[in-house]
DNA sequence: TCAAAAGTGTTCTCCCTACACCCATGG
DNA sequence: CCATGGGTGTAGGGAGAACACTTTTGA
């Protein structure tokens, strides 16, 4: 570990400062299951292990412009959200030095990943079956995904994870795979209907052998008005 | 490690690292109007404005312990509530040098504070008329407003804020002078009290000349109960 | 003709809302 | 006796929860 030299390290400082990183949570819905993208670590420590995609904080950019600028570089992505989320100090959370991660939820519309993995190892994990993550990388997704179930009671976010246009159903199971719980279809349809967000069009697909569904949009207008406002999903 | 020390007393590293603070944004409650605590700075930069407590991170500490490390060497206080609510990371923050904040939000009893004011200039002001702030805590205190109302609209927090026997219309009050809005009297106390949160205590007092008003506590079960589940505050 | 999926409507109940009356006290 | 503040009750409406029928299609 120890091969610097003295006069490598030209950055001093009169008091301890500690690194700082960002770490990317990335959710993405494959219409059936809430995702999360991993990177496998190709450096010690935890070389081997699945972890976020993030880096270090450079000296002219912001904690969210290092955010994207990871998220690009080792995904190529651009995320349709991203919200800041807690930040981990915990001084002993990297075995190497102090560092403190300014983590970040971010939700992408799936379908533009494919066939996005190129060289680094990169790949979209259901978030109940993740393997073992490196460092505290853990306790950072039960966090994101409690944030997660906390905006999405509050503030649509169906229009960051799903298609352009899409089915009630698909809506119906993706909250269903972020809070884990069962809703009532004629209710949902009826809750959802009724808050005016979404643009029924008038195109149809066949999602399964059987019978034929309306396609729908969102109202990007009435969407965005809910966001700034809040609204209350009682369910 | 990877910080060197040499004769001069420096920390050194291979790369730039930024300085982390924490700061606390402290919230309480006189009876009529929410206030916070500020303290006004004795040092350049930003010599004689007015500031959020707060300090550089320590490097055996986590950024919680450095927050409350801090509160308790500035303010003697010990909150009620504590919760880190964002980080703030712009570059040119602070003009000394880079410095990354992770900016708390907690609450206190107000009166534990009476008299606590020492040399260090410290007071409270109420939160819609705060003076001039040092560096972007102006920024941060909206943030932490709008998380603190946020909050107040799914967790109980009067607990953190209210004397241990209070009145119906002192709850209402401390709502009101969060929230910003007025509740019909009658409702509030039909809602609060169905929350079943309440104990009305066999004690009154007369809290103006004209009658006495039963004084209530909080039944803490109930209460810490709602609190991690979290409940919905209509309105 | 049967099973599976999708579209739609009704009833009940609860809670939020608006609003009014009574009582006790001090002036 | 009246103004002020505190305690309590009621009627109406809206939204969530529970629930059933119809249609279409492929096997």
């Amino acid at each position: 570990m120890f091969f610097l030299k003295v006069d490598e390290n030209k950055y001093c400082y009169k008091y301890p400062h500690p690194a700082v990183t960002t770490d990317c949570v990335i959710f993405g819905f494959d219409g059936v299951r809430l995702n999360v993208l991993l990177i496998k670590r190709g450096l010690q420590p935890y070389l081997g292990y699945w972890a976020f995609p993030g880096g270090f904080l450079k000296p002219e950019e912001s904690a969210e412009e290092c955010a994207l600028r990871e998220l690009r570089e080792e995904t190529q992505l651009t995320p349709e959200y991203v919200e800041q989320f807690h930040t981990y100090s915990l001084p002993k959370r990297d075995p190497r030095e102090r560092v403190i991660t300014i983590a970040y939820l971010t939700l992408v519309k799936l379908q533009d990943v494919k066939g996005g993995d190129d060289a680094e190892e990169a790949r979209w994990f259901p978030v109940d079956s993740v393997p073992q993550l490196a460092f505290d990388h853990d306790v950072i997704l039960r966090d994101a995904l409690a944030r997660l179930r906390e905006r999405i009671h509050f503030h649509p976010i169906g229009y960051d994870l799903l298609p352009e246009k899409f089915t009630l159903k698909e809506l119906q199971t993706l909250y269903e795979a972020i809070l884990g719980i069962h809703f009532d279809r004629r209710n949902f349809a009826k809750k959802m209907l009724h808050l005016d967000i979404l643009t029924q069009l008038d195109e149809t697909v066949w999602p399964t052998p059987k019978r034929e569904a309306n396609l729908y949009s969102f109202n990007r207008d009435k969407y965005t008005e809910l966001k700034r406002r809040g609204f209350r999903l009682e369910f």
